[in-house]
DNA sequence: TTAAGAATGCAACTTTGTTGCAAAAGTATT
DNA sequence: AATACTTTTGCAACAAAGTTGCATTCTTAA
């Protein structure tokens, strides 16, 4: 039996070590984005900050994680689907979620960013939508 | 002659001080969206970093700016436009745009925020759209 | 003009994020 | 499985960002 982290880390030809792991476990078992300070939370005692730091910035060079922009100064992280990871070029185009009642945010990985016109003379590069609201298991 | 910063305070009925005229001049004069560091650089000689602190989160509540969010932990504040701060209950639908060459973030007036259908079980209170790509400016 | 309330500045502090470097761990090769 | 090489980690020290309480100053309204 194979550990799914494990194969996540070598398909990106990253070194598989334990914290690494360790925060894509993390990942993996969580059902809704994490800031640093939650992942930080859960494993600052067995690892460094600047160990989940760099881990971090890795997995979002690597497309592991995309990042989900706010206004709370908590820029949040969640695994990218299969797709994104194994497509090389990295491009999120699902819609975030933020729940104001439970404070999650999560990925609505069925709802597509609808297309928009820009003023002439700009060019799009990415693309990034986060609604606020209540959740379904807030309602 | 009066000041149009002394007239956005009054008519938020905010009491009307030397830093939040200069703040809201700082605005007024601005033609993308300032980041609290942007604010303190102007005029951290002048006033107190923590005055400009709260000063934000006072103009935020009244909704005399709303903030744009992003994945840089530099949350960005742009004036409301007239029909946003008259009408008590802040809306923005337009699209935000940063520019990846020069970094400047800016208000697209102009675009609406297209309308998302959202899965069942979620309401909707607020939406961002923030577009990142290149400015016509700098294209 | 003055009394009451609101905003400011200061100090001290907490939290967040960064950098350089030595030690430890992982990888590939034989 | 031992090695040499490379990468990652932890530590320390620091820098930057954000918060809080309190005394002083400024605004406002009577």
């Amino acid at each position: 039996m194979t550990n799914q982290g494990e194969d996540i880390l070598k398909n990106s030809a990253l070194s598989v070590t334990a914290s690494r792991k360790r925060i894509l476990d993390i990942f993996l078992a969580a059902d809704n984005a994490l800031a640093h300070q939650d992942i930080e939370t859960k494993c600052a005692e067995q690892y460094d900050r600047v160990t989940i730091y760099r881990t971090l910035q890795t997995f979002l060079e690597k497309g592991i994680i995309h990042n989900i922009p706010s206004t709370d100064n908590m820029v949040r992280y969640a695994l990218c689907n299969e797709a994104c990871i194994t497509s090389g070029h990295h491009h999120d185009n699902h819609v975030h979620f933020k729940c104001d009642d439970c404070g999650k945010t999560v990925c609505l990985d069925d709802v597509n960013i609808p297309a928009v016109n820009l003023p002439k003379g700009y060019t799009m590069k990415e693309i990034n939508m986060v609604v606020n609201g209540i959740c379904k298991s807030c309602k």
